[in-house]
DNA sequence: ACCTTTGACAAC
DNA sequence: TTGTCAAAGGTC
């Protein structure tokens, strides 16, 4: 008999130690009888019995039963979660099942015959009739006329269910169903890389096979996805794996469908949470035995197993949503430097405007610089970027001048594509009585009700309670209530009446929630049959849109004035980005930005073009400030239903805390309440944490987490390196 | 007498 | 985190 400890999904320090007659490996998965209960559990430690003497063997529970060794974690899994667990100060336990796909934390027995045999297809070359094909067909026609290719290729390369095609063509018999694919990996390359992009790529690939940071810093435009391409093929003809990291969903089919078709024989696996239980677990196996050549997804990726992972990169590294906000409060990005690190490969961070973190990296020299400074399309040029001062040009009801109008219409004679950014969605802001002051509170959050004009609705974004506007003022009952701010859904009517010839398309939360809308879209703009898209920074991330040559952003004065040190940097970032969207084929772009403070740094630094000036400006006040990365964050957030128990609790523990500083180096500061103090019923509130010196920072954060393991009454968590402050 | 709520505590 | 237990507070 053997002793085995196991770990648990429970928020608990400890294993807890089973018998089993057999010796079960490190990371096996097991079931076992835990306080009543059927769970999940892995396998941490193995002794013989006669070595265990903690407590007498027969208060033990047998292990119930055990997973086969295809379901084991991986040790390199083990240790980064390990990693992520000391490092965030999250238990280990949860740590673990965090990472897994959800089919392997529950007890349900999991599905027969995973990884499916996989099907390829080949066009019969004869049989050529292709009349009535959208596009998208076509193309995967084409693609088939050269290459067999199976399912999931097909599904990505269509961007939908290619099933009923298949169907279709089989039975016209213009396909038909073959045994392997061809066994190559060789990309169909045409593309003629500039001196800067072969550079970087001959630079880069001398540290395969060692741990080595790169970033590459490009402008919008200046060919950085090929980069990967040619470093990702380089890794595929080595027979390993490629794992890359994107912050959103949207742009994952897009930048899949360029890597299928330029590796038609590699197997890429999507992986975010839009993807089925079963299919997650899928590539969880298919990528740990090594079938599977590329994964690519979100922040949750970076958990994923391989056989013989190669490359790790990681684009738009400076996103925002790399940051995980509950449970385990990860940042992606930095873990999978840890792993790179740990299995001893390069990977490349790719921004147009890297984080302040990772140039802090650089400038301490972990990390290397790869620079691409002209756009890959020659002919393409940066766009001209003018500030708008509202002071001389005043924005009119709906929150646009008459300098941008004027904008619009030219580009609208010259029949090209805009795009008017405004970060708001709904109709207005908020709804208010001028004769009591009443105003659209939410019920259970400490922010305005939005309203909406389709259903004329008040809607909460924070916790998405919604009311119908009430007819008249429900504290005085006046009934003329009036709207203050603009959204997306104002601009829009706004600019449909004052455009009626426009085709216009709005593209928010509301209206594009699903993968198909942005297929439709493209679709749409492919086919020229929009002018105008209004919406809010969901257009920026990561699109591209041919024949655009005018972008207006409105409403951008807010985050200079932010709570949160970050946010002039991530509004710099995402008009960088909304600007590079303008004018990216031959013609020249034009960017208006409507502001009330013309003269602020970031808005001199956007019409320059000049990130560098943006960054040392940045670097500077946060050295000033005392800001992160110069200095080390930790967040104690508290959350619960009742105010007075927060107030006392926080109070509480910072006492405590307070008392437990031994080094100059780290300051606490006294509670305060949230940004947000009340959101979906519950109260919030935070202590911050700073220290110069890291390692100390974690010292104390371990007797934090001692303090706070010990309060149940209300919620607590440990933030690392926060994000929202 | 009976029911619901709340806090403390253990789990192998 | 889940579940149990006992004490506290309220209701019929």
């Amino acid at each position: 008999m053997y002793v085995i400890s196991v770990v648990l999904d429970r928020p608990l320090r400890q294993s807890y130690n089973y018998l089993s007659t057999q010796l079960l490996e490190l990371g096996a998965r097991v079931i076992v009888n835990f306080n009543r209960q059927e769970q999940i559990g892995f396998v941490t430690q193995a002794i013989p019995q006669d070595e265990f003497t903690l407590m007498p063997i027969n208060k033990l529970k047998p292990i119930l039963a055990s997973s086969t060794s295809e379901f084991n974690i991986p040790a390199d899994i083990w240790q980064l979660c390990n990693f992520a667990a000391n490092y965030y100060h999250h238990p280990f336990g949860t740590s673990l099942f965090c990472a897994l796909p959800t089919l392997l934390r529950k007890t349900t027995p999991l599905p027969q015959q995973l990884i499916s045999e996989v099907k390829y297809y080949q066009a019969i070359s004869a049989n050529k009739g292709k009349r009535e094909l959208r596009p998208q067909q076509q193309f995967l026609w084409q693609q088939l006329e050269h290459n067999s290719l199976n399912l999931p290729q097909m599904q990505t390369i269509l961007g939908e269910n290619p099933r009923p095609l298949i169907k279709r063509w089989l039975a016209q018999d213009k396909l038909k169903q073959v045994v392997a694919p061809q066994p190559s990996l060789i990309a169909s390359t045409t593309i003629v890389l500039n001196d800067e992009q072969q550079y970087v790529i001959t630079q880069f690939s001398q540290y395969f096979g060692q741990f080595h940071l790169g970033l590459l810093y490009g402008i919008t435009g200046s060919g950085k996805t090929e980069i990967f391409l040619h470093l990702i093929h380089q890794v595929l003809r080595q027979n390993k794996q490629i794992l890359i990291l994107v912050p959103e969903i949207n742009l994952t089919p897009q930048l899949a469908k360029r890597f299928s078709q330029r590796f038609p024989h590699a197997q890429i696996r999507l992986l975010n949470s839009e993807i089925s239980d079963k299919s997650r677990l899928e590539t969880w196996l298919g990528a740990k035995e090594g079938s599977y050549q590329i994964i690519l997804g979100t922040r949750l990726s970076v958990f994923t197993p391989f056989k013989q992972l190669g490359l790790i990169i990681v684009d738009e590294e400076h996103d925002d949503s790399f940051k995980q906000n509950d449970g385990l409060r990860y940042h992606a990005r930095d873990l999978a430097i840890w792993r790179a690190k740990q299995l001893n490969l390069p990977i490349l961070l790719a921004s147009a405007t890297p984080s302040i973190e990772t140039l802090y990296n650089y400038k301490r020299g972990r990390a290397s610089l790869y620079k691409l400074t002209q756009r890959a399309i020659n002919l393409a040029q940066l766009p001209q970027i003018n500030i708008i001062n509202l002071q001389h040009y005043p924005a009119n009801h709906a929150g646009i001048s008459q300098v941008a109008l004027d904008k619009l219409s030219q580009c609208l004679q010259r029949q090209e594509l805009a795009m008017i950014f405004i970060n708001r969605r709904g109709y207005a802001p908020v709804i208010t009585c001028y004769e009591c002051g009443w105003v659209s509170n939410c019920r259970y959050c400490s922010s305005n009700m939005v309203y909406h004009h389709e259903h004329n609705q008040l809607k909460c974004h924070h916790c998405s309670y919604q009311i119908q506007v009430p007819p008249f003022c429900p504290q005085c009952k006046n009934q003329y209530l009036h709207t203050i701010g603009h959204g997306t859904q104002k601009l829009e009517q706004f600019i449909s009446q004052y455009f009626p010839e426009a085709k216009i398309r709005r593209i928010d939360r509301d209206t594009t929630s699903h993968k198909q809308d942005w297929q439709d879209i493209y679709q749409q703009i492919e086919q020229q049959q929009l002018d105008i898209l209004i919406g809010t920074q969901m257009l920026a991330k990561g699109h591209d849109f041919a024949n655009l040559t005018l972008v207006i952003g409105l409403n951008l004065d807010n985050a200079l004035f932010s709570y949160d040190f970050r946010s002039t940097e991530q509004m710099f970032s995402t008009l960088t980005q909304v600007s590079g969207r303008a004018g990216r084929a031959t013609k020249a772009g034009e960017v208006i930005l409507q502001t009330n403070y013309p003269d602020h740094p970031v808005y001199q630094f956007l019409k320059q073009h000049d990130f560098n000036g943006f960054i040392n400006y940045t670097m500077y006040q946060r050295k000033q400030h005392q800001l992160p990365p110069f200095v080390y964050y930790a967040l104690v957030r508290f959350s619960a239903l009742d105010e007075e128990k927060l107030k006392q609790t926080m109070h509480e523990v910072y006492q405590q805390a307070k008392q437990l500083i031994t080094d100059t180096s780290i300051t606490i500061f006294a509670p305060v309440p949230a940004v947000l103090f009340k959101l979906h019923k519950r109260f919030r509130g935070q202590i911050l944490i700073s220290s110069t010196k890291r390692n100390l920072l974690h010292q104390y954060l371990q007797q934090i987490e001692i303090i706070i393991s010990q309060i149940n009454s209300i919620t607590i968590a440990l933030d690392v390196d926060p994000f929202d402050m």
